[in-house]
DNA sequence: AAGGTTGATGAAACTAGTTTCATATGTCAA
DNA sequence: TTGACATATGAAACTAGTTTCATCAACCTT
C-alpha cells in the first residue's frame, strides 16, 4: 500500500514537471536557426541533406535541434512537396477476418514504400463510404483502395474533381474506368459450385450475405444461376457472420427435405453453418457436405476442414499496394489485375452416397 | 468477343480523354481567386464562412471552384489550423479478430468525433513499433494509440520530443506516466483460473503465446502464478493463431498425462485447441474442461461453446477514442480507465467428475 | 598571380492556405 | 446633411517549411 502511494505520488510529479515546459510552443525552423546562429536553409539542409553541411556548422544546427526539441511539422513539408504520405482504404467491414487479412497484406505492403494507410469502415453503405472517401480526401490521402465497383454519384463526382488515384479491390473487371485489381467472383462461385455438382449433389442450398449494393454478391449469386445443370438451387440471405450462418443453418434444417449440400458464399458463414449443424447433431460432410467461398486460416483447422475457393486477399492486397504507390509516384495508371482463385478441397465436401465421382 | 473489344475500345477512349486534361496542374486559392475576380481572402471565407459573403459574390466563387475543379489542400489547411484530424494507432497485428474489433470500434468513434486512422501494425516488434510510431508522427498524426506499456527507449524518446498524446491500450496501469485504458489482464488470467479451480480441475496445461516483449501476456502468466492453490500448472508457449492452438493441442495430447483443463490465454489459441482435440477425438468438454480469454463472437457459436473471459475491447476501442479526441481538442489528459472483464461461462467448462462444485 | 572550380551559406521567393487590419460602401438615426 | 455603425471586400502578413539563386571564400590550375 506504501509502494502504491509512493507510485501515485511520482506519478504527479511527472504530469507537473510535464506542465511546466508546456506552454512555449513549439520550435519552428526559423527559431532553431536563430538559435543556432544560422539561416533557415541551412538548416533545412541539415534536415534533408546534411553532405551539404560543414560538420562545424552541422553540429551548432542539430544541437539548436535538440534543445529546442524540434519537430520539423508534416504539414508544411507536404504543402512543399505536395506528398502526405498516406493513402485511405475503404472496407466494409474490420469484423470479417478477410478484409482484415486485406488491409495487413496492404499495410504490410505500402508500409515497404514508406506509405501509410488510413482505415475508414464504411458498413457496406455507399452513402457512409462516399461521405468518408471525402474525408479521407480532406485530410489529404493521396490515393484510395475501394471494395467493389458499385459507387455513389457523389463519391464518382469527387473522383472526377480531385483525380486521385483509385483501386477498386475484391472486383475484377477488365471494362472498368477505374482500375480492379481482384477475383472473378462470378468464376470463383461457379468453380464452387461445379465442384458439388461434381461430387453429385443436386440439391443444394446457397447461404449468402445481403445483395442490396453488394455487387460481389450479386456477381456470385448471378454466377451460379448461369450454370446449366440437373439440379436445384435453393438460396438463403443472411448476415455475414457466425451467427449469420447458424441462423442460416437453423433455417435449412426447418426445410421440409434437407438439402445435399450447403455452398456457403463466404467462409465466415460457412463456419458458423458448420457449429449450427453440429449443435443440432448433423454430421458434416456424412449427412451433408458443406462448402465456403474466401479461405480464412480457421477454415483449415476447423473439424472438418472447410473446403472452400481461395480467394488471394493477401496477394490482393500487395497488388495493390504496389500498383497504388507506382501509380501515385510516377503517374503510371495500373492495369486491371485478375488474381487466379482456385478450389480447396478439404474435408468438408464428400460425393453423395451413390456417387461414383 | 465483339462486345469485349467493344469494351476495351471504350476503356481505352476513356484513358485517352482522361490524359488530355491532367497536364493542367490543379487550381489553388489563387488561380479561384482570380477566376472570380475577387481576393484570396473573399475566396477563403467562401470556403470557410459563407454567410460573410454576398450572395452575389458567393455564386460568382462557387461557380469557379467548380469549373476549375478546385479542392483545397489539406496540407495548406493544417499548416495553419495546426490539425491534421488524423491520429494513429499501433497494434501488433490485424489478424487476430481481438484487435481488428478493437480498431473497428477505434475508427467509429473517431469518426464520430471527424478524426481519421491511421492503422500501423507492429507483429509485436518493438523495434517496428517505434519505427512506425516515429513515421506516424512524420505524416502528422495528432495522437497516438499503442498497445501495451512496453516500449523502445526510442519510442520514449518520440513522445519525449514531440508531447503527442498518447494513450495505452489493453493494458491498465494507474502509476504509468501515459495513460492507460484497458483491464487488468493479471485479474482476468486469475478469474479464467479461478473459475477451473472451482470447478475442481487440479492438473491444468496453460497455453499462451510469445511472452518476450509482450506485457500483456507476462502479466497474465504471472497472475496465475501468483494463485496460491493445491494444484499443477504446466505452460505451453505457441504462436497466437488457430494453427498456434492446434499444435498446443498435440503437444499437450503428447504429454504422459492429460490435464484436466486447458487454460488459453486467447481465444483464438482455445479455438484453434478446441479443433485439435476434436480432430483426435478427445470430446470438450466431456473429457477436459477448454477456457479461452477475450471473447471473440467466434466463441460463442463453436461446438461446444467456449467459456472465456469477456475482454471489453469494443469499449475500449470507444473510450480511447473518445479520450484521445479530448486530449488533443482541448488538452485534457485522459486518467486512466480500468474496463471490467467478467466471466463468460459456457459449454467448453464442466465439474471435474467426481467434483461437487 | 590570374582565372576557374568547388564548397558552404544566406536572402528571398515559393508552396497554399488563413487571418488581421484597413478601407470602401450602404444604411440608419440625429 | 452628417456622424455612427454594419457589411463586404481586399492587401498584406502569417503559418512552416523547401528551393533557387547569388555570394563569398578556399583551393587548384596554368
Amino acid at each position: 500500500m506504501s509502494t502504491l502511494s509512493l507510485e501515485i505520488g511520482k506519478w504527479v510529479q511527472i504530469q507537473v514537471t510535464q506542465k511546466d515546459p508546456t506552454p512555449k510552443k513549439r520550435a519552428n525552423l526559423r527559431d532553431v536557426a536563430k538559435a543556432a546562429g544560422v539561416s533557415v536553409a541551412t538548416v533545412s539542409r541539415v534536415l534533408n541533406e546534411p553532405g551539404l553541411v560543414k560538420k562545424d556548422t552541422l553540429d551548432r544546427v542539430q544541437k539548436a535541434i535538440t534543445e529546442l526539441r524540434f519537430v520539423p511539422s508534416a504539414a508544411a513539408r507536404a504543402i512543399n512537396s505536395g506528398r502526405t504520405r498516406f493513402v485511405g482504404a475503404l472496407v466494409p467491414t474490420l469484423d470479417n477476418a478477410i478484409f482484415a487479412r486485406f488491409l495487413a497484406a496492404l499495410e504490410r505492403k505500402l508500409s515497404e514504400n514508406d506509405l501509410s494507410l488510413v482505415v475508414a469502415t464504411t458498413e457496406s453503405d455507399l452513402e457512409v463510404e462516399a461521405k468518408k472517401a471525402k474525408g479521407l480526401v480532406d485530410i489529404g490521402a493521396e490515393g484510395l483502395i475501394v471494395t467493389g465497383a458499385a459507387h455513389t454519384a457523389e463519391f464518382h463526382d469527387l473522383l472526377d474533381r480531385t483525380m486521385i488515384p483509385t483501386i477498386i479491390t475484391s472486383y475484377f473487371d477488365d471494362a472498368s474506368a477505374l482500375p480492379t485489381i481482384g477475383y472473378d467472383n462470378k468464376a470463383a462461385a461457379q468453380l464452387a459450385l461445379r465442384h458439388l455438382i461434381e461430387l453429385g449433389h443436386r440439391q443444394i442450398a446457397v447461404v449468402h450475405g445481403p445483395v442490396h449494393n453488394n455487387d460481389r454478391t450479386f456477381a456470385r449469386l448471378s454466377g451460379l444461376r448461369e450454370i446449366d445443370w440437373e439440379g436445384q438451387l435453393t438460396t438463403v440471405e443472411t448476415e455475414i457472420s457466425l451467427r449469420g450462418g447458424t441462423e442460416a443453418a437453423a433455417r435449412i434444417l426447418s426445410y421440409p427435405t434437407k438439402p445435399d449440400a450447403i455452398l456457403c458464399l463466404s467462409d465466415v458463414v460457412a463456419l458458423g453453418v458448420l457449429f449450427g449443424l453440429q449443435s443440432k447433431g448433423i454430421s458434416v460432410p456424412k449427412e451433408l457436405s458443406l462448402m465456403g467461398l474466401d479461405d480464412l486460416p480457421s477454415s483449415a483447422c476447423s473439424v472438418p476442414s472447410l473446403t472452400t475457393v481461395h480467394l488471394p486477399v493477401s496477394r490482393m492486397g500487395e497488388r495493390a499496394a504496389v500498383a497504388l504507390e507506382r501509380w501515385i509516384s510516377i503517374q503510371e495508371k495500373p492495369k486491371a489485375e485478375r488474381l487466379e482463385v482456385r478450389l480447396i478441397e478439404r474435408g468438408s465436401t464428400i460425393p453423395k452416397v451413390g456417387h461414383s465421382r
